[in-house]
RNA sequence: GGAGAGGUGGCUGAGUGGUUGAAGGCACUAGUUUCGAAAACUAGCGUGCGGGAAACCGUACCGGGAGUUCGAAUCUCCCCCUCUCCGCCA
């Protein structure tokens, strides 16, 4: 959500964001809108205090006639006021369902583009590995070590489903193992939210309106959650934070459920696509800077490369084109690990920061050192995905005897320095 | 699943249908006092919208919506949320 008065003051400022964004809408209708709203309202007014203004004379005691001759006074301008009341109903119905569809304004270094395939490389680390022999894929080779059972997978749950299993899950464990005691060290503080949430949150977070084809409900008109982040945004809704917490910085840990509507021929092999994953994942809240928003954004993305950097495996991130950010988003990088067998590069972790435009929707806000209430700043960024995570890994760190060698780092965890 | 109690400012907590934007307390800010601080005392201190250069003025807001009334934080209805007790259950 953005503030309607930044609106007002900065209109080409946004129409150039929905056009960056590919956003459908039409600001004009907006402001022309926002304009009659304000007529409407400043009417009303001035017709509540006009009424108001005669009926305090009605207070005490009065005479029938006294009585009689103020009513009759009343009467038309209430019935006048009434209709102008409504009148700003509607408007303010309208009102609102436009200002969600405000997108957030991206930051000027994002590239003009429609889709990922316009993001640009803005940093690439690693070297590719190249094989002495023709590399497999990650599906052969966890088969061949069971390590996932993708058969029994969709038996069980159907499309996309699967079974990790043995060396796999501990394969698992070791990367979280790792990833609580990496992040832990970086100030973050973990926590384990729930995932079944209430739709608002999703309003919160930006996800709705607009996605939801994207979320299993419950019967109860509840959600189950994507990513961690909305819950743990949630936790601080409709609160008054201290300046001095700042920054907020939370670890979330937990199953992520996407239902992949309409993507149904891609990436139907493998765990790079599935409806059920864990995450780890950066969430922090940060004073009202968009200095400070800037710096929290590149720490929380260098925190996740450096991460990848420590197992070794090759990656490059992006910086997404305008098409391909997020409504409230203000500026995005992914994370993209390389997978061997595919020749490229696949999306790991994704870092962006939105301003207030998540806080203003959940109400989440401090007193600053003036002392006036300001909207804090929202970020996240992927820590760690699972099992995604292990397309890369194992495909990079695959031997020709079919073994798979465990990054270093990984083996006080993992405790073996092969799988197989 | 059954029964009950509630939702008021940054927090806590009063509130007979008519100067109630809302007592009191805490927190916060300024002043007095002090070498300085604490304490004490005095004063100030909500948000949105509109107007104004500003001081300030108008108006709305007591979970959300609808209603009764000349007038609603206060009465009625619906919804949402929280808590307590009973039941069930890992």
């Amino acid at each position: 959500m953005l503030d309607i008065k930044f609106i007002r003051e900065n209109p080409d400022l946004v129409k150039a964001a929905i056009q960056k964004k590919f956003v459908k809408m039409n600001l004009d209708d907006l402001i022309a809108l926002d304009e009659r709203r304000r007529e409407a309202l400043q009417l009303t007014e001035s017709l509540r205090a006009e009424q108001k203004r005669i009926g305090d004379g009605m207070a005490g005691p009065l005479d029938p006639e006294a009585r009689e001759r103020l009513l009759a006074e009343l009467r038309p301008l209430k019935a006048h006021a009434e209709e102008k009341e409504e009148e700003l109903k509607k408007i303010m119905l309208e009102w609102r369902d436009l200002m969600l569809q405000v997108p957030n304004v991206p930051d000027m270094t994002v590239p003009d583009g429609e889709s990922d395939a316009q993001n640009q490389e803005v940093h690439v680390w690693g070297e590719k590995p190249s094989f002495a022999f023709e590399p497999k894929d990650h599906i052969e080779i966890m088969n061949a070590l069971k390590m996932v059972d993708f058969e029994r997978g969709t038996k069980v749950h159907g499309f996309r489903g699967y079974f990790l299993t043995g060396d796999g899950v501990r394969l698992c464990f070791a990367i979280w193992n790792y990833a609580m005691d990496f992040f832990g060290k970086r100030g973050f503080t973990p926590v384990l939210p729930p995932m079944i949430v209430r739709k608002q949150n999703l309003y919160g977070t930006g996800h709705l309106p607009g996605d939801v084809e994207d979320y299993y409900m419950t019967q109860d008109g509840d959600a189950l959650v994507g990513t961690s982040e909305v819950p743990i945004m949630g936790m601080h809704a409709d609160e008054v934070l201290s300046k001095e917490q700042f920054p907020i910085k939370y670890l979330g840990f937990s199953p992520c459920y996407r239902r992949e509507a309409g993507s149904y021929s891609k990436d139907v092999k493998g765990l790079i696509r599935v409806h059920e994953f864990y995450k780890f994942e950066q969430v922090v809240l940060c004073e009202a800077s968009h200095e400070t928003s800037v710096r929290a954004h590149e720490e929380l993305r260098r925190n996740t490369e450096e991460y990848i950097e420590s197992l070794g495996i090759p990656y490059h991130t992006v910086i997404n084109c305008g098409g391909d950010l997020g409504l409230g988003q203000v500026k995005k990088y992914d994370i993209e690990l390389w997978v061997p067998k595919e020749n490229t590069y696949r999306e790991i972790a994704s870092a962006s920061y939105f301003h207030d435009f998540q806080t203003r929707r959940f109400n989440i806000r401090y007193k600053d050192a003036e002392g006036r209430m300001q909207y804090a700043h929202s970020l996240n960024n992927t820590a760690i995905p699972t099992p995604r995570i292990l397309v890369s890994l194992i495909e990079n760190c695959q031997e020709a005897d079919g073994r798979v060698r465990i990054p270093e780092v990984l083996r006080p965890y993992f405790g073996k320095e092969y799988i197989g």
